[in-house]
DNA sequence: CAATTCTGTTTTGAAACGATACTATTTTTT
DNA sequence: AAAAAATAGTATCGTTTCAAAACAGAATTG
């Protein structure tokens, strides 16, 4: 991949950060529980506790730990506790952190959606979007926060619904959109 | 522009930016940190100072104060008073500061490096991405933080060389590729 | 020259953050 | 089955971020 495009799609990143800070504030959050919102709403059902939110945010599970807490206490967050496993509590999004997430989404879009691609280059676009997502998510260690799409323990079964190895659990097509801590890519 | 297409992008966005998080934790600095010297290295000499990277970071004046007062003592960066004006400060990069931004960029560039995007699309993804730019550049609200190449200030001359009609400075090539704070859209 | 605007600092209190130590639960080893 | 190790999360400490507000100096405006 050539430099000027990774400039530019560094420019666009910056421009979709400012974006999401800008929405964050007004609501009175930080970037940071931006963040950690946005993951609730992208990972599944394995990947939603606070030691992955940490992992895949980078931070110290202490950190993450108090955030939430004030996340939970705002009414952001709800916690569940794991029905086979007493150490482990789920994080949900609440009613108020799922409208947070909607109408950052439905902001975000709207710097974009008037944004025109000629409908020749629109499918090639979006194309070699997802291409470079795949390659990345290739490369980066195979291990970790993929999406199960990508995964070697996901399995594709007869009747069209998917099958997790590792669970032994059945995944939607939707499931298999999001990401999870234990994705390995199917080298 | 798509939804599929979005959500692709800020996923991308997501990686580049836990990619940014890590170097930072590595040289022991927070993501603001790397946000005002990613600025600093992306922006013109006009755009320099203090007011500017709060601006441009949403954030207030008081914090950003403080994490450069930070930055300049561990030498990432160096205060130089305005030639012109007493208030201003102009804030350099030091050697430093532009290792921590050269090994930022050789660090996100390997990750995209070998990434291969089939010549035949790769000259369509590029032009996509800068016009996307572009695009939202003049949706933005015409004011500020654009590139030269699109302000109205900047008028290229008959040897070829650029003028900035706001400071009736000579700029060259490389100046208008960098943010300024004046910027205006040329409609 | 007085009023206002602009740039930047300082202070205060809430919260982020890493580091460390800690509890509790599950899994692995012996 | 008991001991050890791994895992999930909490609690506490000191440093730093962050917004808000008050502040000071320099430039501009009237």
């Amino acid at each position: 991949m050539e430099y000027a495009q990774l400039n530019a799609l560094e420019r666009l990143a910056g421009l979709l950060r400012n974006d999401q800070r800008r929405h964050a504030t007004l609501s009175g959050l930080q970037m940071v529980h931006h963040d950690i919102l946005d993951y609730l709403s992208r990972c599944n059902r394995y990947s939603d506790t606070l030691q992955a939110v940490a992992e895949y945010l980078g931070l110290t599970k202490g950190t993450v730990s108090q955030s939430v807490a004030l996340l939970a206490e705002k009414g952001y967050i709800e916690k569940k506790p794991d029905a086979a496993d007493g150490r482990i509590q789920h994080l949900c999004l609440a009613p108020a952190g799922q409208e947070y997430i909607w109408q950052s989404d439905v902001d975000t879009r709207s710097l974009f959606e008037e944004i025109s691609v000629s409908p020749a280059y629109a499918r090639v676009f979006g194309t070699i979007l997802n291409d470079i997502l795949w390659q990345i998510q290739a490369r980066q260690g195979m291990k970790g926060f993929g999406m199960c799409r990508s995964c070697r323990h996901n399995k594709q079964q007869e009747d069209g619904t998917f099958l997790c190895g590792l669970t032994l659990e059945a995944l939607t097509l939707e499931d298999t959109l999001k990401i999870c801590r234990e994705h390995e890519f199917a080298g």
